[in-house]
DNA sequence: ATTCCAACTGAGTACTCACTCGGCATTTTC
DNA sequence: GAAAATGCCGAGTGAGTACTCAGTTGGAAT
């Protein structure tokens, strides 16, 4: 591993840990035992390394979830709806620390001013959004979901493992006991209901 | 209003648009138009003024919950969890920089060293959860809403509201487009299902 | 062997920060 | 009306900050 990547991997720890403005550049430098001026000579400002850390963190999203895409199998929409919860909390897992970066306020309120900021954070919504969305459409064309807003119930989708994610993190609740019932709330959310004696016009 | 009470609500005006850190007492006190020591008259520290201002956010919402609480109308289960999202959201639009506040990762962070900060949360959370999971409770036992288990399905409700007011905050995407699709989304989770030919033991 | 250069160092710099403190003004108490 | 108390002020303090820069190192190129 470069000094560079070593940098990066432990400013994405303790960024997301204690924040960006908590974690001094002092304590990044001992943390990865370099020098200061190493770090500045690698990112030209604090600013600099975190969207360094973000575009990063995009890059690693949208080639996991390209790679899921690719290997997904073919199944009813429905089930690659729970498919893709399963697979975005398995992602979140593996890359705690960058999920966790991703929640913190400063890069929302950074992506206000910073252009750069906001595109990454918007492909990376995106993209998570889209997996739950393509699942939905594709459920609506082989009927196993039923006539729903496909953006909006991926969004809702999107809110819950989100939600979970953050549960995770704070300790508020279990959030591997919420798991299963996530997956057969969206289902039932989701699903086509039979019901007859519906006809109109 | 009080200087102090001028201060408590400039702070959360600032803490939650611009965060504790990147909020100076120098920029408070002008803001609220008093002098730097007047601040530390009132609050012994920046972290002390925090967390009396988020003493200020639980009474309040305590409060707010429960006259909802005492002046809901009596109806089915199911129809007081859609109460129970709009008077939610409605809450938040009313009271967003405390909301706002409230999702500041800052905050969970000073709750796993201070006991204080922890206890508000920790209300806080609870209280919002429980007039979900009061509403379950209530539709299993009217028969509106089916056999789910109420602590859990109450946990995934406040994903989804508290995931609007994100997207609210965030200007990633139009919450308000959202709410009716929660709603009914909401409605087909948690819904008694008409089936027939279900008899077992 | 010499030159060159990218990688790295860490003491130094200018600045911001939360917080203090001695004093001032007004109100309350006796 | 003296004394005490309360509310308030703002320059000052020391710790901590991001960032700079002159200088060192080690390896590759000539």
């Amino acid at each position: 591993m470069t000094r560079r990547e070593a940098i990066l991997d432990a400013a994405t720890r303790l960024f997301s840990e204690k924040g960006f403005k908590d974690t001094s550049i002092a304590e990044l430098a001992t943390t990865t035992g370099v020098a200061e001026g190493t770090i500045f000579y690698h990112f030209k400002s604090k600013e600099d390394l975190l969207l360094q850390i973000l575009e990063g963190i995009k890059v690693d999203i949208l080639r996991e979830f390209d790679r899921y895409i690719e290997a997904r199998p073919a199944k009813r929409g429905l089930d690659q709806v729970q498919d893709a919860l399963l697979f975005y909390l398995y992602l979140a897992g593996q890359m705690d620390s960058q999920f966790l970066l991703l929640q913190s306020h400063y890069l929302y309120r950074l992506a206000d001013t910073n252009g750069e900021c906001r595109t990454h954070l918007e492909a990376i919504f995106n993209c998570l959004v889209d997996i739950f969305e393509q699942a939905v459409l594709l459920g609506r064309s082989d009927g196993s979901i039923a006539d729903v807003p496909a953006r909006k119930a991926a969004l809702l989708l999107f809110t819950m493992v989100d939600g979970l994610v953050r549960f995770k993190n704070y300790g508020l609740y279990d959030a591997s006991a919420l798991v299963a019932e996530l997956i057969a709330s969206s289902v039932r959310m989701l699903q086509q209901q039979e019901k007859e004696g519906r006809s109109r016009s």
